[in-house]
DNA sequence: TCTTTGATTGACTAATCACTCCACAAAGTA
DNA sequence: TACTTTGTGGAGTGATTAGTCAATCAAAGA
């Protein structure tokens, strides 16, 4: 159990290392060495645990939308109106994002990368269900616009994006709640019927 | 006069294939010796042209994103209502990006990679005012939504991102002008007052 | 024709990098 | 204890790469 908990401990370290300088480098110019080196290992020790470079950038790509998924949909089947079920995915969202401003950085950086390969992408987009789904029922109810389901998709997830990058750039409307309700209000109007 | 053509006509060469293999294979991950060759010019010519590889990136991005501002304000200036500006604007941007897929790809890639200076971010950044402007005037008019100019700024052309990805993945719709034609609507109902 | 200037080439170099290898340590198992 | 499995380290290796350099070439003026 202890050394079960130290193996994790160092792979955890490893991918921890890896992300911050993906972030802050770029995945080619951040040598594996230099990952070794920032988690505290030696260079063979990253190589036990990812048998590639490439390996260990798909396992941090895929953990981390994991992650996302799995925090930003908690609580969501559970509301009853569609706007709350969407008013708590937008919070959620945008709330990780702000709490783990690398992980949200990496995905964004790297979702649309040439590096990424297909295999990875193809695992995680298995998430679009749960978006395709709310947004018919939404339609079905006429509380959303009668767009198609995937144009709906794209145009509110890149303005999701946006709010999040902007608060980024302004870090001290992050904790500003009257702020938040504005930005979620203008998102809810742009997708709701009136 | 003709050796001045065929100096740019070799540097745009480079440029050219310097752009189509970073949007499919990455900045680190394409060394010069393959722009070169793509290019069709020996290894030692490329660095006659540009200093670095870093500097080849910049002026790459630069000229991009030049071409970008010049050709989607094109005759904004001249439309009379804030509407009617908007929708240019709109349409400019998503045909430009549909006629010109690499350089939107290269842009979108790497516009908030760690590769680009900052110094190239800060050069480009200046038209910021033109679009900041125009939110401000609509505001004062009462044609669009009291909301922060660089909030408004941020979640609007995310969205014209959003409907560009769209389109990029549903070719068949790039020409449908009723499609076009509603994701304007969509877009113009979210950022005005009703 | 001679000279100058700048474009062009590609072999070469010094550095860097992903990954291997092997020795050793630690832990588990009998 | 002895044997096996698994983790760990870090020097070493072969391949790759950005950038250099000395040598040609082409054009244009005098």
């Amino acid at each position: 159990m202890i050394s079960q908990s130290k193996i994790e401990d160092k792979r955890s370290r490893i991918l921890l290392a890896a992300r911050r300088l993906f972030v802050n480098q770029g995945f080619h110019s951040t040598p594996t060495s230099a990952i070794a080196n920032e988690a505290g290992v030696a260079n063979g020790t990253l190589f036990h645990y990812f048998k590639t470079k490439e390996s260990l950038i798909n396992t941090l790509y895929k953990e981390t939308k994991e992650n996302f998924f799995s925090i930003t949909t908690a609580g969501v089947e559970e509301e009853k109106t569609i706007k709350r079920k969407v008013r708590l995915l937008w919070y959620n969202t945008v709330k990780w994002a702000l709490n783990r401003p690398m992980d949200f950085l990496f995905i964004q950086q790297f979702s649309n990368s040439p590096f990424i390969s297909k295999l990875t992408q193809d695992e995680v987009s298995e998430h679009f269900e749960f978006y395709y789904n709310l947004i018919d029922i939404g339609k079905e109810k006429e509380t959303l616009k009668d767009i198609p389901t995937d144009l709906m998709y794209h145009l509110t997830t890149y303005q999701i994006y946006g709010v999040i990058n902007y608060l980024f750039q302004h870090s001290e409307f992050q904790k500003n709640t009257e702020y938040l309700s504005m930005a979620f209000d203008f998102y809810w109007d742009s997708i709701s019927k009136k």
